[in-house]
DNA sequence: TTAGGGTGTGGAACCAGTTCCAAGGATTTT
DNA sequence: AAAATCCTTGGAACTGGTTCCACACCCTAA
């Protein structure tokens, strides 16, 4: 490997400007007083120089590397959803002269904690001061996080298989009151026969589902709960569950999808049914993906603002790291019905 | 700020194994020989203190951050197209010990070079290696980049408004072929009125529209470009050169689209209008993304392999940080069309 | 016995910053 | 006029690694 051209050191500036190299440490970080004329002077020097300080060596004496992780577990890629996060992680931290690094890591749930080969940058130490986890997250990943001592914010949605007992920062959304709010909708808009489409065994879809019957119950409806078996994907899953709606008696006049991709699968398989969305079933879906809005109708849907979410989580993530004792919170962001055009009043 | 616990220290490691400090980098680097005994012996005190060795005091004397920066610019949010680039060159980098950065970056064409606001990990110097830049590449950001002396490898098909003189290291795919090849395509299947639909100010669809007008003036057929005008967006574009295409007379059997999202919309427009995709016109788009599959029938379109460009760009970045006067260096990446359901043979 | 070569090891010097103490000079107080 | 205080400033010491030189030790050859 060829030699790195070594760049100026706050050394050199030190000697041009004719100071000493407290004086430009000082200039450099604004801190405590220096007279108007040398501060005038320093900074003339850095500019004749082309003087860039090296991060590396003040990270060394300040024991912060300003830099946290975003982690994407179990993930095949970088889905939209999660794109969105980091990007709310991102333009936060950049705002405060942070650094975000992207990770992604494969394991599987039953692998021992001490045994998740966790990705280089949590081998060493001082490299990140955070992370902050996205994609599903399983205990034993935790038990691995926390035996290296890594401060860490959770992305909970994704959160499997964890007791109440566990305790650790974590944002994530409010699937409860979106369904209910969605469902809600559906009952005001006349409809009586509401079908839910997910497969509950996720977390995150049998607390929609919850919802969903919480909104039935209080109008004393009876619920309905769809699913289909070995489904591919989430959009193969809303396709085989079209055929299950359609053959129920009397035949429901809406369907709630747990996310929006089941309601994808859901409104293709429909239409190709020849069953028009909304005029003969109204469908809502969950997550309001880009996919929403291009959907024809555009799908009505639960918002969730992702890039918030990521701005939370570097937010909460920045407290820890400044409070490390503090208690551990857990943050629900609310979430928002978008009417669009899948929805008829009966 | 509460005060950060010191970690253990290469000094305390060699003290507990009672060996000198330098034993323990030896080990660390596993370079020159150690005695097997006293390998031993310092590999079981790091064990038991825990120790890991602090990564920015390796950097300082290394002179390499073993990280680089991925460089959105000017996108207002992370496509699955540019997130499967950073994907890829996640991990390739992550296999070879290197870290990835994720920034981004809005500017205007017009601001003077040492104007634009550069995010803040290029303003220090020692964080990152080398840059990959994606999204909308113009000069002046180029310029400004060289002026700080970063090592950079561009994603080469969003470069605009570059003179032939320009000398950089640039990742790319094959516009021309892509499109000469499905329009061959088309062509094979009986097609002779074919249109192609995109808006070819923005060079990349300029190149597209080439290789079609290729494959057309090599069959001595007519080539017609349709364009539309003040689209929101892309999808937009696509549906508003629906009904364009559907005056022309005698009535195109086919149309290329600049890409999968003018595929969608023209599809979607046609579909309202009562054509019928594939019977009554096909359609091939460009990109492979995610949705074109999902539409119905799935969008017959041009593959571009985005991990294979991550990796590509990861690769020679790692190069120009390996020989710095290496000469500047171009990749063209093949594409691959992808037969689905929008084509049907007349 | 001595010279020569190879291996293994200790630790000073180094990297490029920050911190802190001491000290010089100016200004204010006594 | 002397003492006290404040503002600036220089630079040694420090951070936590790596590198390299010197040296001890062992083995072999002359």
């Amino acid at each position: 490997m060829e030699a790195v051209p070594r760049k100026t050191t706050i050394r050199e500036v030190a000697q041009a400007a004719s100071v000493g190299i407290g004086t430009i440490s000082r200039v450099l970080n604004s801190s405590s007083q220096v007279s108007r004329e040398t501060r005038a002077r320093v900074l003339e020097a850095i500019r004749r120089l082309g003087f860039r300080p090296n991060a590396q060596a003040r990270r060394i004496l300040k024991r912060r590397a300003e830099m946290v992780c975003f982690l994407l577990s179990n993930r095949d890629f970088l889905h939209p959803f999660h794109a969105r996060i980091l990007q709310g992680v991102e333009s936060y931290a950049s705002g405060l002269k942070q650094h975000v690094l992207f990770a992604a890591l494969h394991y599987s749930p039953r692998t021992p904690p001490d045994r998740i080969d966790l990705p280089p940058v949590l081998q060493e130490h001082g490299l990140i001061d955070g992370l902050i986890l996205a994609g599903t997250i399983y205990p034993n990943l935790l038990r691995r996080i926390e035996s290296i001592n890594m401060p860490f914010v959770a992305f909970s949605n994704n959160v499997v298989g964890m007791g109440d007992e566990e305790q650790f920062d974590q944002v994530g959304f409010d699937d409860f009151n979106g369904t209910l709010h969605a469902t809600r909708h559906l009952i005001g808009k006349g409809h009586r026969h509401i079908v839910f489409a997910a497969d509950v065994s996720y977390p995150w879809l049998r607390r929609r589902f919850e919802g969903y019957r919480q909104a039935m119950r209080e109008n004393k409806l009876k619920h309905v709960l769809i699913t289909s078996r070995n489904p591919q994907s989430f959009v193969d899953f809303g396709q085989k569950s079209a055929g299950r709606i359609l053959s129920r008696q009397p035949r429901p006049t809406a369907a709630v999808a747990g996310n929006d991709e089941i309601a994808y699968g859901l409104w293709r398989s429909l239409r190709r049914q020849g069953v028009k969305v909304p005029d003969d079933i109204s469908l809502v879906g969950f997550d309001d993906r880009e996919e929403a809005v291009l959907m024809d109708p555009p799908l009505s849907t639960v918002r969730v603002d992702k890039e918030e979410i990521g701005e939370t989580c570097m937010k909460m993530l920045l407290e820890r790291l400044h409070h490390p004792r503090m208690t551990f919170s857990q943050r629900i962001l609310p979430t928002e019905f978008v009417i669009r055009g899948t929805v008829r009043q009966l």
